[in-house]
DNA sequence: CGGTGTGAAGCCTTTCACAGCA
DNA sequence: TGCTGTGAAAGGCTTCACACCG
């Protein structure tokens, strides 16, 4: 490994997770400014489109280099390839999805993923009914054949869309064969070994983190609340 | 208002938007504890089940009082009382969703909102061949039906469920029915006035950031990158 | 000029470490 | 003794503000 490029991959390792979460929303937002016509863009403007602070955008932005032309702005073209680059999506990524139930289903069927680069290789379950049964265009199978879908496509990406009494090991199963970047809907937290990343999206967690704040609109509690409280 | 009224005003909102955000987690932890009929936990177990740091846990716990008993831990009753108050958990809350696609399919027939006191009281869509139509137990209606649905609930939850294109009128009309927590499943920054909650779960860029760690899995690639896949 | 790139300040979150209490 | 509750330290993220340069 040359030393340039091992440099480039420690320097990686340094951009910090909140900046990599956001990464992807300068993407769609440039992607949008792109369709529109835009060539050149300020962060000021990326910011406000994205919803996020100026300065914040530029402090992003910097950690993947200067790509910026000082009192001009960014070449939205050459940041989206930068930024697509950055976050390994010059190539079609492979998507398996384990359950294939009702989200299973869903998610197999959602468009979105097609138009960003996500190919959905496979859905598999357990359920002997489930399998050979087809969803979205994709053939159930049989967990079995989960190594055997991603053993030719490396940096695969396990989507886990099962009960939480089966998510565990479904996450298991994934690394199993292979897969070290999960996004698990099932409640619950997995255990993984180091480099592994998993990330949730818990939909009943979300609501409940909504009801604190919805909280404030209703009518006073039958439950004493706390005279500080509001 | 007075200094004095304000400060306690600031102060109650002071609990950290994180520490909001991983209650529901010890919750749940909690629930499951109580349900193996254990009744007493310390700090380092609830962290250890939640996959959390126990002086986090401690430390949340003490932005809503101090309920625990030293020397010996928590009564989990007692918490997990204590955590749903806080987290206005203590009745049924209704939820709308807007959108009667995949996605607004699957949430509508997902078990796991009843378990947890969440209420699916309407699917509402503008598509007049699915209005009628029935989703888990739930009539479609239309758009317009909206604000009928939530008037008797206040603090009711949105979930948008909607292409790109009519997430921020659906956004809108939630609002405008009085809905003031909403979840959105669509990509794209929804303009909201102040006070209004929204939290977001864009799965295309879920998949987008674990891409950038998965990327340490791919062969070699400094490769040029093909435009086309975006 | 105008807007980037970036040290430095400020703020928020996490972690430490221990006093205090059952 | 054991574990909570919490100041204080450490670390990380955001925001400021301005040097710098096209």
């Amino acid at each position: 490994m040359g030393e340039e490029q091992r440099r480039r991959l420690d320097d990686r390792q340094h951009v910090p997770e909140v900046t990599v979460s956001r990464l992807p929303l300068y993407l769609q937002t440039l992607l949008a400014l792109a369709a529109q016509g835009i060539r050149t863009v300020s962060s000021e403007q990326v910011g406000q489109a994205a919803g996020v602070n100026a300065a914040k955008v530029r402090k992003d932005l910097s950690y993947l280099g200067s790509y910026g032309t000082r009192g001009v702005g960014y070449d939205v073209q050459h940041l989206v390839d930068e930024m697509s680059r950055e976050l390994g999506l010059g190539r079609d990524r492979a998507v398996v999805i384990v359950g294939a139930g009702n989200l299973g289903h869903a998610l197999s069927n959602y468009r979105g993923f097609d138009a960003r680069g996500f190919e959905v290789v496979g859905i598999v379950d357990i359920d002997p009914d489930k399998v050979g049964g087809e969803v979205g265009g994709v053939t159930v199978s049989d967990l079995a054949s989960l190594p055997g879908l991603v053993a030719q496509r490396p940096g695969s990406i396990g989507i886990v869309a099962t009960p939480a009494s089966a998510a565990q090991s479904a996450v298991d199963a994934l690394v199993a064969a292979g897969v070290s970047s999960i996004l698990s809907f099932a409640p619950g937290t997995a255990m993984v070994s180091d480099g592994v990343t998993v990330r949730q999206v818990d939909l009943a967690l979300e609501l409940q983190i909504l009801s604190f704040y919805a909280r404030r609109f209703d009518e006073t509690d039958d439950r004493a609340l706390d005279p500080t409280v509001l």
